[in-house]
DNA sequence: TACGTCCTCCTTTTT
DNA sequence: GGAGGACGTA
């Protein structure tokens, strides 16, 4: 059976498991995915299973695409109808095929983080609530980790009057989504869950059906999501779960690596598979992996190995900003591709935070090196993107509200905010959407309003019968938004990409058959839907970033997180500093790691530097810069406590070492500062302050070591000095009390 | 009442 | 560096 002849004896003894639950932990880089697909195409190979009776959960939209791609090129299948999917993909698909059950309408919307927030705000106002007392980003996070452990308002305690205001708020937004028919992503994971568990008929038929149930990276999953699986695989579920909890780095947002082991007692696991043999990187690398990673207490312990041999040494960069950081990292790139016959696709720039590609961005257009951007602003999450969707939406479903708030006057029709806000008072008032209350309005603001219902009723009527890419283009037109942008001088990139709208729409009809049969539009087995509402809700969970720049030749840029489950043959982490990589809303808090013990929040951040590191498979560059650019503001950050729990003998500095802080050299880095921009201080400005210690000196203090200050504040008596401690984390001391030395 | 401009505030990670 | 709020002007 050729399908198993690549795997080494753990592996093979994994995906020929017999029908028992069984956890799998596999370590970084050890063919997890290759396992997962073995077995799914195994158990169909050796008939033990039909297509229809696995359900297998990934991670990514992109994993699950890939897992269904290689099932098809080994099996003579149609892979079109499996289960494989994200939890919030699989949920969707749920919800879609049984909608009624659920309580919701049959083109319900999903709502992003984004127009979360906004509808909550919408929501404020009808209230009247303080948003300053209650700030509505709280609530949302507060609403998200709620239904990340499976609680409706009902089922939250509230120990103070903060909480039962946010429960409150809960219970109202709560009512909004469903008379509004959106729902939420953590909603939609929740919806299923409580479907599973109110419609015996449904569980048993869906428990019946799926009889192989397949997790990748189970240590992100959080509570709801591990009882979704419990409750879907049932008394007689067999659940295999692939899992490495080094790569835990979701717990801000509920992810529970003690699912792991309350898996293996609720399902009585008796095979527990460890997959220790890496087949991705060259020995150095590894190296770095284990000993970085064995500085965290809380593991469950794994030692990674390889065949391969050691590799080039780890390349570690000093640089003096953030711009020259950029600078080695093209340098650097230029002699992969130019001398070492790397393609560019081969080579990933890695960073903690989204807001720091920009400067790399900078420079590799300059030096003209194609690249591209996972994450950060995705396609379907920009402006322009998102004012069209909402046009279709409305022609979809005119009672949402969100959409009707987006667009109503965008572009600009004169419909003004008082408009919007008497209309909103009589939805309020007759319990009935905006649209809807149009009809209802008087007086001149009704004139304005009324055109716009025309707009989307004359689109409506227009587009009836068009193919989806028509019915896109003809929407993106007739709404005026293309003739917006193309007046805008700076529109040029939003018109393009109201186009490849277009495109999009094409290859999503393509992809989903649409094209097969125009005719015929509502098809497909559960799928009872309009394709446009199929259309939208595939926007809603998708970065739609495969549309775009496909198969060009471009350097990878994308966070660490976005990076996990790739890999590729060079990678560059670049940030490493204290307050970056680790962030520095992580030094010094602990969080609760999930079955009562309290774990450093650290931890997170170094397994976060575990995965990039594992990333590389011949050639890993570290950076860290000793200036940087930070929300408009130049901070002095030292070096990131990993880089010093690397060993040494991996190592290979191209810049010089330095010992710590007090040797660094300070006073050049002073004049060189100073010299370009005398106006750094921020909060400095009156003569009553003083400033002993200039940014970006080194100083020691007693209590906390040495640092370097950062800024100052406030003035005479209270004005106070900011010092970054490094490992001390970030300090805000009073300058006349602490006592400090220059070092 | 509508719209453009200036200013201020905030700033992790994501399906 | 960007988004949203406040303010001034048509």
């Amino acid at each position: 059976m050729s399908l198993l002849d690549s795997l080494n004896p753990e592996q093979l003894a994994a995906v020929t498991l017999p029908r028992e639950s069984a956890l799998i932990l596999a370590g970084a880089g050890s063919g997890k995915t290759k396992v997962l697909t073995a077995r799914i195409a195994w158990l169909i190979q050796t008939g033990q299973v039909g297509p229809n009776g696995v359900l297998a959960v990934t991670f990514t939209n992109k994993a699950s695409k890939e897992m269904l791609h290689r099932i098809s090129t080994m099996l003579p299948i149609n892979t079109r109808s499996m289960w494989v999917g994200t939890f919030h993909g699989l949920c969707n698909r749920m919800l879609r095929a049984h909608w009624k059950e659920a309580g919701l309408p049959q083109a319900f919307q999903i709502l992003d983080m984004q127009d979360q927030l906004s509808a909550i705000k919408r929501m404020y106002k009808v209230l009247g609530i303080d948003a300053e007392k209650f700030p509505p980003k709280q609530l949302s996070y507060f609403v998200g980790s709620a239904k990340d452990q499976g609680l409706r308002p009902k089922d939250v305690e509230a120990h103070d009057e903060y909480h039962r205001m946010m429960v409150r708020l809960y219970e109202a937004y709560e009512a909004q989504c469903q008379r509004e028919g959106v729902v939420d992503f953590a909603e939609l994971l929740l919806r299923s869950f409580e479907l599973l568990g109110a419609n015996p008929t449904l569980r048993e038929h869906y428990q019946a059906r799926f009889k192989y149930i397949l997790v990748d990276e189970f240590q992100d999953t959080n509570s709801l999501q591990y009882n979704w699986l419990k409750r879907l695989a049932g008394p007689q579920g067999c659940i295999f779960a692939v899992g490495d909890d080094d790569q835990s780095i979701y717990a801000f947002r509920g992810a529970r690596v003690a699912n792991m082991v309350q898996f293996e007692n609720d399902f009585n696991v008796q095979n527990r598979i460890k997959l220790e043999q890496n087949y991705r990187s060259v020995g150095n690398v590894l190296k770095a992996a284990n000993v970085l990673i064995a500085h965290n207490k809380a593991r469950l312990g794994k030692e990674l190995w390889t065949e391969a041999g050691e590799g080039e040494a780890i390349r570690v960069y000093e640089a003096t900003s953030d711009q020259d950081e950029a600078a080695f990292i093209i340098d650097r790139i230029k002699k992969l591709v130019l001398e070492e016959g790397y393609s560019r696709s081969d080579i990933a720039i890695l960073y903690r935070s989204n807001a720091q590609s920009r400067v790399v961005e900078q420079a590799l257009f300059n030096a003209g090196m194609p690249y591209r951007v996972y994450g950060g602003l995705r396609f379907f999450e920009r402006a322009e993107i998102k004012h069209a969707l909402a046009y279709l939406r409305l022609m979809d479903n005119a009672d949402d509200d969100n959409s009707f708030s987006r667009v109503v006057n965008f572009p600009a029709r004169g419909i003004g905010a008082r408009s919007v806000e008497q209309l909103q008072d009589i939805s309020t008032a007759q319990a009935t959407s905006l649209y809807r209350a149009i009809h209802r309005m008087e007086g001149r603001a009704q004139a304005g309003l009324k055109k716009f219902a025309d707009l989307i009723e004359r689109m409506r009527f227009e587009t009836r019968g068009l193919s989806l890419p028509d019915l896109v283009d003809k929407v993106i037109n007739e709404s005026g938004l293309i003739a917006h942008f193309q007046a805008d001088k700076d529109g040029e990139d939003r018109v393009e990409n109201l186009k490849e709208l277009v495109n999009a729409a094409a290859s999503f009809s393509i992809a989903e058959g649409y094209y097969r049969d125009a005719a015929a539009t509502m098809v497909d087995e559960e799928k009872l839907i309009t394709p446009l509402a199929d259309f939208l809700s595939h926007a809603s969970l998708e970065a739609g970033d495969n549309a775009a720049a496909a198969g060009q030749d471009a350097i990878q840029l994308m966070t660490a997180h976005s990076a996990k489950g790739l890999e590729f043959k060079c990678v560059f982490v670049t940030g490493l500093e204290e307050g970056l990589f680790p962030h520095e809303n992580s030094i010094g808090n602990s969080v609760e790691g999930g079955d009562g013990t309290s774990v450093e929040a650290v931890e997170e951040e170094r397994r976060l530097m575990y995965v990039a590191i594992t990333r590389a498979r011949e050639q890993l560059f570290l950076s860290h810069a000793q200036q940087r650019m930070l929300h408009g503001q130049i901070r002095y950050h030292l070096r990131s406590r990993f880089l010093d729990e690397l060993p040494e003998e991996v190592l290979k500095w191209l810049t010089p070492k330095r010992a710590h802080i007090a040797s660094q050299g300070w006073d050049a880095l002073d004049s060189k500062v100073w010299g370009q921009n005398k106006t750094l201080n921020v909060g400095y400005s009156n003569k009553t302050s003083k400033r002993p210690y200039d940014i970006g000196t080194g100083v020691s203090h007693a209590k906390f070591g040495s640092g370097v200050v950062v800024s100052y504040e406030g003035e005479g008596d209270d004005q106070r000095i900011q010092i970054n401690f490094g490992r001390q984390g970030m300090k805000w001391l009073m300058l006349s009390l602490a006592k400090l030395e220059r070092s």
